[in-house]
DNA sequence: GGTTGTGCCTAATAGTCCTAGGAAGGGATG
DNA sequence: CATCCCTTCCTAGGACTATTAGGCACAACC
């Protein structure tokens, strides 16, 4: 009897290969588990429950995601940084959208997973880092950051969603979205007096 | 034996109450023919299955935000519009966390359904003739409404997946969003020469 | 009052999640 | 080399779910 070599991470990257072949809702115990070549129960030694599973892909594509912003905007500054990490995020949904939907659904996660998944915590790290070339002091710069995380991901989202009807091809919005997000960032408007919040 | 009166708009309802107070994904058949007092089967006179029931609830989501927008923009132009709007669109997304989620699930639903809905072409609609107070000529008009229902829907999403951490209150990064976008539609940035896309 | 159709039922199949307990491989220890 | 033990995977089974097929009773119309 062969051993299938079974790990947490080897199940949750089979969900989430089978969330971007066939949907989110069709990664069930059952489908990774045939996809593996092993019986479902076998799973629950890695996995607490499907759940779990779920939570274990969005950490994952989120590992993922932080990686491949990182290497886009290395090196690079301002406008050629905005521009290469909102296209990775980008492409990133649009290589894996399974796994980039499981990242929307809230998640009762165990804490301690999240805690050692360095992929959401890195992501603002480097958002707060590329916008620093703006100049933009405390409290707008953690406004701006939600902001363009905001905007990427609704955009992105919509788009996966089919949000965006034929007229005017997405791309071509895109583009200029991201040339609205940098002229806003270098006019943030100032705060209202008697606000320093 | 009594009859339930059943109809499929009230088995949608159902069902959208039931996500927003259990989550979409205890959204089941059993589930909502016990809310109803009902056995299960009884349901799929009314729809197709359970695919098409989410689709219905994301259908339900969408003429609703739209009619609350609705009310909120009557009457009311430039800024105030836009912050009665974006504010209407929030509202929504958090008294329904359960329905507005299943706007984003990518719906594979009946095109025929979805035609006689008016929420979502409504919703966009609605969009543009707030829009038009900002003096933006095509393709930037469509560009501007997606930027604006992307950050929008992105920063909901993000805020109800727990996306936003609590060092700065949501709501102040909120209001100072919302500034942010009024200022960029009053400057849109102008599309470099020789760009008649 | 009989007929017709609809509304909800029972019955049944297949697929799902998950638990409990057992067997067999692989490594450490005598 | 033999033994022990832990991990890995299995079989077996209970509870629940989605969906289909067919039946009965209520309501409306003639």
């Amino acid at each position: 009897m062969r051993r299938a070599g079974l790990t947490a991470d080897r199940v949750t990257l089979a969900g989430a290969e089978l969330a971007d072949e066939a949907g989110l809702d069709h990664v069930t115990m059952s489908a990774v588990a045939r996809r593996l070549g092993v019986k479902d129960a076998s799973l629950y030694a890695h996995v607490r429950s499907l759940e779990d599973l779920r939570g274990r892909i969005a950490l994952l594509a989120a590992d993922e995601k932080t990686l491949r912003i990182a290497e886009a905007i290395a090196g690079r500054a301002g406008k050629d940084a905005l521009v290469a990490y909102a296209n990775a995020w980008r492409q990133y949904a649009h290589d894996h959208p399974g796994r980039y939907l499981a990242t929307q659904i809230p998640m009762r996660i165990d804490p301690e997973l999240v805690a050692r998944a360095p992929g959401p915590r890195r992501a603002i790290e480097l958002t707060y880092g590329m916008l620093r070339a703006y100049a933009l002091e405390e409290p707008d710069l953690t406004d701006a950051v939600r902001l363009m995380r905001s905007t990427l991901h609704g955009f992105t989202s919509l788009e996966a969603a089919g949000g965006f009807a034929h007229e005017r091809p997405a791309q071509d919005t895109w583009i200029r979205c991201l040339d609205a997000l940098h002229t806003l960032l270098e006019h943030w408007p100032s705060r209202p007096e008697g606000d320093p919040a």
